[in-house]
DNA sequence: ACCTGAACACCGTTCAAGT
DNA sequence: ACCTGAACACCGTTCAAGT
């Protein structure tokens, strides 16, 4: 599909120039398409209709691309929150100028939630993004400044630096809209849920094979992956902003 | 140091024989000391005084080496928690056979922070592990038996079979002993905190300036990379339990 | 200023050949 | 049965050469 731009080779007439911003959108795209382990510069070269070594004129090397397709991801996160709390960070500030000990009627937990699941939202479009992220050295400013974000909803919310920061810690990566999804039962019953294999199984994994049944029976359309992953992301996030909403609420005046 | 064992080439005289479980214990020990960025085929074969297709003989492929190692520090996590709760297994059939509604006076908290402080220091040995966990398409076996073992803690603990399936998903990777460390405000910061440069960023980042500020200013000794990984972990995974606690309360007899 | 071709030093893996 | 050497199809990257 690129033939009819790429055919002219060097003469830039009706040729669309190459462009570090260019270079990043084809390498977001077949990340998004294929993962980003076909992310190649051999092959971002020949989306683009150009040899490899063309890349290396608009960006350093491979690990600056991948910078930059964290950094498109951080952006599309920022314009996704910009519009749900556009007034927090003031209200962090008139808070505090208020007289310290003052937590405004401010629904923090919500702004927040909102938050997660907005980033989320631009997470499932880029599902490449959080291992590509763990991969950076150093950290998109898009992204620093999100956690800026929440940092002023939480102080907006009543919390100390202190327990703002311990907050930023216990949300990890829920705040910015996934979670590791290191276990799904699913995977660990593996596709075959049959009475056979699960007896079978029953006496290495006993407690799994009940839950999992006792899960199954109580929602009969579901036996097969049926971990609904949106669902307990909220799950998660609720635990922790109701354990973090206690301790704020046990800190005041102190 | 592998010379001396790796002098005669083909008669095996005086030489360890390669296996399958040479192969994977290189493999960590590379890993360990280097990254996995550092295992090769070629590297682990030089490592063990081989030519690299000659680990083809006992791993089907660099993937299978890769299940391996997981397996390996699986296996060690196992043996850290074995001594641990023995009896929690058992106390989930007693109690639930006692009659359903019954949560004995049994502390599922205490036993489950326990299990995941221990998984944790194995996996602090072994810091490729969680990277390399979530690459793999299979469980190992281990790993799902590590699950099994938290959920007949959970049930033993009065948790019901739904509560204790999202229980897990809410936890996620933190109660096998690590959480994605995505933002290290430490990080975020860079490694000057000087003055001036937090001037300068207190446009961009106001509400993390002013909470790296704080922080360390209360504890001056720690302006540099001032978070302890270690507490901050305890710190999630007690909201999180806080808040697992207050849900299966509210649902005895339910 | 931008693009290219050839080359270098790496990968994982296959396969026929050695012993 | 186990190990090897050469080869194949990939990587990221350098560099001198083209226009």
């Amino acid at each position: 599909m690129t033939d009819t731009v790429a055919r002219d080779t060097a003469k830039g007439a009706g040729r669309t120039p190459l462009s570090r911003e260019r270079v990043m959108r084809a390498a977001v795209d077949v990340a998004d398409a294929e993962g980003v382990a076909a992310v190649s510069m051999r092959r971002i070269g020949q989306e683009l209709g150009v040899e490899a070594m063309s890349l290396y004129n608009h960006v350093a090397g491979k690990e600056a691309l991948l910078d930059a397709m964290v950094d498109q991801v951080a952006a599309e996160i920022m314009a996704a929150v910009a519009p749900l709390d556009d007034h927090a960070s003031n209200g962090a500030r008139s808070a505090r100028g208020a007289g310290g000990a003052g937590h405004a009627a401010y629904d923090w937990r919500s702004t927040l939630r909102a938050r997660a699941l907005a980033a989320r939202e631009v997470m499932l479009r880029h599902r490449w993004a959080p291992g590509v992220l763990e991969t950076r050295t150093t950290m998109s400013l898009d992204i620093v400044r999100y956690y800026d974000g929440v940092v002023g909803i939480l102080r907006a919310g009543g919390f100390s630096n202190d327990l703002t920061h311990h907050s930023l810690h216990a949300l990890g990566s829920r705040v910015i809209g996934f979670s590791q999804e290191l276990f799904d039962p699913g995977d660990a019953a593996g596709s075959d849920t049959s009475e056979e294999m699960l007896a079978a199984m029953a006496t290495q994994i006993p407690h799994l094979v009940e839950m999992l049944g006792e899960v199954a029976h109580d929602d009969p359309g579901s036996t097969l992956g049926w971990c609904d992953d949106q669902s307990e992301f909220e799950f998660g996030l609720d635990v922790l902003l109701d354990g973090l909403e206690r301790r704020r609420a046990s800190t005041v005046g102190s």
